[in-house]
DNA sequence: TTGTAGGCGTTATCAG
DNA sequence: CTGATAACGCCTACAA
């Protein structure tokens, strides 16, 4: 059932099909209403295929994401996905994993599939050389790329991002004036928000005096058990009073370690997580947390790709701070 | 830059550039690398809608959820988008909420982009009257529609579900045993899963003589504190030493307000989550959770897209057992 | 207000 | 092994 099909059985011309399709143009209400009639017995829809062959565009955004299944990039997924659609524009979902090789194909096969705009979701996607980020300028030639949460430097990349830094250099500070001494950062995947983590905390320690080696940037296993277990391992060979967690998850573990180590907590340990999410608050103690406005990211992210779709002028750069939720754990 | 432009470069027709692009039928290896050579050099894309134009399929599979920031359904998300993207399937996603109304214009929408399947996620696209349904078997007379946990009958729709009624049916029929007599049940949509739920409590309540009124069933509202100063002014009207959840999350709730208000878990309420999410072991006590099995789920609907997608002959119904995960909170 | 015809970029079918 | 050429289904000048 093609437009050919409607437009013989109205017995009108294609023209004025696709002219009713679109409200474009001038129909009378009598032949409107015709092939309307006829559009709905056969339960017709344009073929958007051919439709996006003329027109060039099939209104979808690519969206690419490292792990759907994290808390964090699928609240993300969840907010983009749905004000994208309120400007009518779909989505196309891809999950790249951590691995470059994978990410560049996946990117490729997103403009492949020529949709109008690349969304990369988190900083997973800046890599720490920059010669590695070169795929993404290059693809940044062919439509606009949005980072949530990353930043990359480049013609029509356009990057909304949270000051991680300060956040983790005045909890970190906070916390060393409150006692602290030994802290550890831990963390599952280096990526570009992993470094800059470090950065806050290894900056803070060394301005108020706290040794912060490299030995204290802890790479942790996924299950919560195994991280747990592996902190355990851990605490026989380094002494610390304090865990800074790159996500909430990780620091659930630390509770699960605190716990079967008899270590109370924030007595002798002070934790806290990261993102603020459901898991901060369903933790006791509660976790103090960092809130990295995820939400306003991906309404920003989200209203910078329509807007560059439409024409219109947007900004390349755009900052948002982060806050600290204090809760028990601290 | 088209496949003309390549043609004319290479100095062969636009059949044999097709041909190196699709490793279709032959072509001399000379050709093929001065073709090959061409298309490098101009980093040449084929367009993906002409593709799609001709052969009738883009390779998509549409996924319809209700909401990925919920933590069962964006892992099922997570697995379903990598298995058929292993076979080189993508995924568009859209969210619906619960809407009706809208889960009926979004189906439309994926099948007017001419995806070859639609995957629906999750028991809320079961409706309880069943002429709400309706929209879904007429989708299915244009293309395979896919249910994860849930089931409709209908032709061209193919289902893999969870045995929820056992599962709820067999902790109820436990937990009165162990002497709860007056449970609650707890949930916040009411999706057919819901229902499921309900009635194997209800029937297992039956059976041991235990009373589980219309009231017991009680709507939650969707954070966590609100849950549990819900549960608060809920414990005013109605007794309860049980609660059994729809899920994870509204057990933390529970959690949050047996703390809140001096009721020892499992001692003095016993606490029940379900889905056996990373939030059942991140509280203390622990919750018991049960385990719908969603990685299965999500395995086995995959792989009944694509073998339907190749022609191969699929089950239209599978079911799956549950376990039940028993933890400190019973 | 309506119709005709050309173009969008592939793939596939025939000839050669 | 290679090349013309006809689909594929829609949109949109341009004509009428």
């Amino acid at each position: 059932m093609n437009i050919y099909d409607i437009s013989k059985e109205a017995g009108v011309s294609i023209a004025t099909v696709s002219r009713v399709l679109n409200g474009s143009g001038k129909v009378s209400s009598a032949t409107r209403e015709r092939v309307l009639h006829v559009i709905r017995e056969n339960r017709y829809t344009p073929n958007a295929f051919a439709r996006g062959l003329g027109l060039g565009t099939m209104r979808t955004v690519g969206i690419l994401c490292s792990d759907v299944s994290d808390l964090y990039l699928s609240e993300a997924v969840y907010h983009i996905e749905r004000t994208l659609r309120s400007f009518e524009y779909d989505s196309l979902l891809c999950c790249t994993g951590f691995k470059l090789s994978d990410k560049k194909n996946y990117l490729k096969l997103l403009i492949s599939k020529n949709v109008d705009a690349v969304i990369l979701l988190g900083s997973h996607y800046v890599e720490e050389d920059p010669a590695d980020n070169e795929y993404i300028k290059e693809a940044a030639e062919k439509l606009p790329i949005f980072i949530m949460n990353g930043y990359i430097d480049g013609r029509n990349i356009y990057c909304a991002y949270c000051d991680e830094y300060t956040a983790t250099y005045r909890i970190a500070d906070e916390l060393i004036k409150s006692g602290v001494r030994e802290p550890v950062f831990l963390y599952r995947v280096n990526s570009e928000s992993t470094r800059i983590k470090i950065r806050g905390i290894s900056d803070a320690c060394a301005k108020n005096g706290v040794k912060f080696g490299e030995n204290r940037s802890v790479v942790c296993p996924k299950g919560i058990y195994q991280c747990a277990d592996a902190l355990s391992e851990l605490s026989e060979s380094l002494s610390f009073d304090c865990a800074l967690c790159a996500d909430d998850l990780i620091a659930v573990s630390v509770l699960k370690y605190a716990a079967a180590n008899g270590r109370s907590v924030p007595g002798d340990l002070r934790v806290c997580g990261y993102n603020d999410s459901i898991l901060s608050f369903s933790t006791s103690p509660e976790l103090t947390s960092i809130d990295n406005k995820m939400y306003a990211l991906c309404r920003i992210t989200a209203d910078n790709v329509i807007n560059k779709l439409t024409g219109e002028n947007i900004s390349p750069k755009t900052v948002v701070s982060a806050d600290i939720i204090t809760r028990q754990s601290t």
